[in-house]
DNA sequence: ACCCTATCGTTGCTGATGCAACGAAGTCAA
DNA sequence: TTGACTTCGTTGCATCAGCAACGATAGGGT
């Protein structure tokens, strides 16, 4: 037997990821034409408070040079305030501004409500989805 | 209540998908330096014979553009054949060399044996996570 | 206090990506 | 047959991801 791209798993996740970041970018498209760092940063920020570039590209898992880019474009557009941590000068404190915790604001009901539209669509299946995804973002021993 | 973007599905999708494609290159690239859309069409046209250029866009989930350079590298390497359709002079028939078949042979073992690990890591849970991938890949109507 | 090493964030650079435009080839109707 | 229109594959171009290198700062041992 031969092997069958289109069943194969990192495949099938591939495209799958594909299709749903699309579907989601053209809803906030709509709201602020962000990348998905972009985004991704700035959620992350809705939900932590200040904190430093090596502390998000921990947690969205994006190269710290992706963090920095997308930081300064947020910065500029006015979302994003960039401060020096007092203690550890090599820190930077990132944090939303008022115009960009009003964005997030807005993005996360978009966010919730694509969300629920997913969830939906799975059905019955959509809790063993969500353990299936955590349990392949483990990293495996470098 | 605030957004938690690490319960977000998209955002928890493509973070699985880039770590289970980090781990599978990880395996093939002793094989082989392919990069993904090398490898779609290269398994692509193990399964499907001589086939153009389209219809690895359409299978492959991959704008043109990248099917064509991809498919002009592997010629260079030597994996594939183009020739021109009798037919249909605009077409272009891609197929696998002989020594494309026989990479694929090797890489083809990797795959099943890497979604072996990856389904035994997913447990009972395995299914509902294939259905789950189906679904989502879906695309809207444009 | 000093040096040696590690860490933080930015920037440069190479290659990949995705869109648009193009030439070539085919189709269909008048 | 001619001509308008479509489709196929390639290429150009702007952007982005990811790696490495860098200056700046911190920390730890002697």
């Amino acid at each position: 037997m031969t092997f069958q791209l289109d069943q194969f798993l990192p495949y099938r996740l591939s495209v799958a990821a594909t299709q749903v970041s699309r579907r989601f970018a053209a809803r906030y498209a709509a709201e602020a034409g962000l990348t998905i760092p972009e985004w991704r940063v700035l959620a992350h920020l809705g939900q932590s408070g200040a904190v430093s570039v090596r502390d998000v590209t921990a947690r969205v898992a994006l190269d710290k040079s992706i963090v920095s880019r997308a930081a300064s474009r947020l910065e500029k557009a006015g979302y994003v305030r960039k401060s020096s941590h007092g203690k550890d000068q090599r820190l930077v404190a990132l944090e939303l501004t008022e115009a960009g915790r009003e964005l997030m604001a807005r993005l996360g009901k978009i966010a919730e409500t694509f969300q629920a539209e997913l969830l939906a669509e799975l059905g019955e299946d959509g809790p063993a989805f969500r353990r299936a995804l955590l349990q392949l973002s483990k990293a495996t021993a470098p």
